[in-house]
DNA sequence: ATGAAAGCGCTAACAT
DNA sequence: ATGTTAGCGCTTTCAT
């Protein structure tokens, strides 16, 4: 009864079968040309041995590790968690595997884990939504031979997934949808470490433009997390009972403020109107329900793998999958 | 320009140091005595070159992958992106990598997964709620030289964490507590693929020594999703009117029964009362908000790490930690 | 169709 | 305190 184990090389299976190294690397490999009756019985003594590949030394002498590394500011939030999924199920076909990182929206352990995973852990990468700016990410994602970002767009290093209407194009068209419906005095929660959202600024002179008027002071910024919505919530409707709708940067942050409103005993969407951003489970689900985009998230994920995996393959064309965003109206913002 | 960028290997920072490969090694893991001169000089020139150790070479003599197996059935459920993100905590304090694998509750995929991530491709494994039986678990466990459990338990093999009450606690309790509310008619529904809930016939059996009757025909089983609970709901209502209350496996299900129910005009709790498992934020935030057990799943996680990371450092005795799960009445069942 | 030799980048073990 | 030697398990030449 052997305690240590010791691990089956192939160099065992080789001398078992009679064979050479090289041989059965072949067989493993479907390389090269091998006679069947070979083939055949190497396969055996592999399954006999119970054999399998060290990846490590794979690895080292091709260079290649079958991992591509995702990281994602939070796992928990169901936007990406369905991005997740995406990747996933992508590499899962392509027999890659997925090293998950999450920086729980913390920008410095994001870039202390871009630098670890560098080429030599994985052969791609996909930082969704990365909370870093251009100048810190970029020398970053040089460090990789293929990269794919999502939310971010740097074309001389990486493909890239992002909305074909801009980055601004969710909290605009509320802005506008809530104002057309009459609304006079509208907020707006930008989502703090997101650097695709559009700018509290940027809105208010979008909305001026069409001379719909949006006070610094009615804008907030928080964390995209349900938490955070719920305290901003609180926070805006106390100092601004005057409102009468808010744009949430994403659903988590408007289902916060929602809940928050009816605690204060504001009637949605009488006496508040609401608008999210990502149509995530919840907003279908609460009452009522909460007016948001469709963003085809799993499909987000997909696309991201396979543009990552053309970009592996040696296909370093800078490509994009544009998303749509639609409007949902309900219950929220009628 | 070179198109070509050559790794930098320790072979290169020694002679461009003018030390030998070994000294660079221990600067860079702190091993062995060194002069801190010539440390100060080797970090310099590390710096300088940008080198960066390749973890393939590392893996292959140390036998050690810094990486962490986490297989769960569906990220996008929010009870494991949780669980995950507890994990993830601890591996990134102890410097691991997680490796995520994603079965879609597909017991075959979640086999192919598990027999891939063998001890060369990760130093621990973590399956959480497999969905495979004892039997075909309990091999590919054995080929993993550190490995816990989350929601299942094999003392030989494997640390666990697992609920302090029993795996059918929440369905016996959940049963009970409507019973005792004058419920004559409870139906349950239990969870395909989960190996861990209280089976019907159980339940049935259970309930029957509290002279309480539970029919077959009240009882279904589904997956774990919410949709599949939706469905399953409108399926169950639609042929047995009757039902007055309704236990789900988790809180998906139970929200996709009661999505179900207040479609086919019931209203919650007055003609349906409901109770689910696992208090995810959703189940909080409906209306009304749903009758649930609270499960510390950031704590499951962070645990189930940490009693890995005993394992992998040589501590092979069989630890537990056991989870409460602790009833919170809300709404949806008064 | 198969084999032999060389080496990927690193560290363990043993010098010095 | 630092260097030397010898592999880890595999694949890439290049032979045969």
């Amino acid at each position: 009864m052997p305690t240590k184990r010791k691990r089956v090389t192939l160099e065992d299976v080789a001398r078992a079968a009679g064979v050479s190294a090289m041989t059965v690397s072949r067989v493993i490999n479907h390389t090269g040309r091998i006679s069947p009756a070979t083939r055949q019985h190497v396969s055996e003594v592999i399954e006999q041995l119970g054999y399998r590949p060290s990846r490590a030394a794979r690895t080292l002498v091709t260079a290649k590790t079958g991992m591509i590394g995702v990281v994602v500011p939070d796992i928990t939030n169901p936007y990406f968690a369905e991005i997740v999924h995406g990747i996933e199920d992508v590499a899962w076909e392509a027999e890659y595997s997925v090293l998950l990182a999450n920086t729980n929206e913390n920008p410095a352990r994001e870039a202390a884990v871009l630098s670890q995973l560098d080429d030599a852990a994985v052969d791609g990468l996909i930082p969704v939504s990365s909370r870093l700016p251009d100048e810190t990410l970029l020398p970053l994602l040089k460090q990789h031979r293929a990269v794919v970002t999502i939310n971010r767009q740097f074309p001389r290093v990486a493909s890239c997934v992002r909305p074909r209407h801009g980055y601004g194009f969710r909290a605009y068209q509320s802005a506008l949808y809530l104002a057309r419906a009459g609304h006079q005095r509208i907020g707006y929660i930008n989502l703090q470490r997101s650097l695709i959202n559009m700018q509290i600024e940027t809105l208010i002179e979008r909305m001026a433009e069409h001379n719909i008027t949006i006070r610094r002071e009615w804008c907030a910024t928080c964390l995209p997390t349900w938490e955070a919505g719920y305290q901003t919530g609180h926070a805006l409707l106390a100092e601004h009972p005057e409102l009468t709708a808010i744009v949430a940067g994403n659903d988590l942050v408007a289902l916060g403020v929602m809940r928050a409103a009816i605690e204060l005993g504001r009637r949605i969407p009488q006496d508040l109107a609401l608008i999210g951003g990502d149509d995530i489970l919840l907003a279908s689900q609460v009452t009522p329900p909460l007016a948001t985009f469709r963003v085809p998230k799993y499909e987000i994920g997909a696309n991201a793998a396979r543009l990552l995996f053309a970009r592996m393959n040696g296909d370093l064309t800078y490509q994009e999958y544009l998303y749509e965003e639609e409007f949902i109206p309900r219950g929220s913002a009628p």
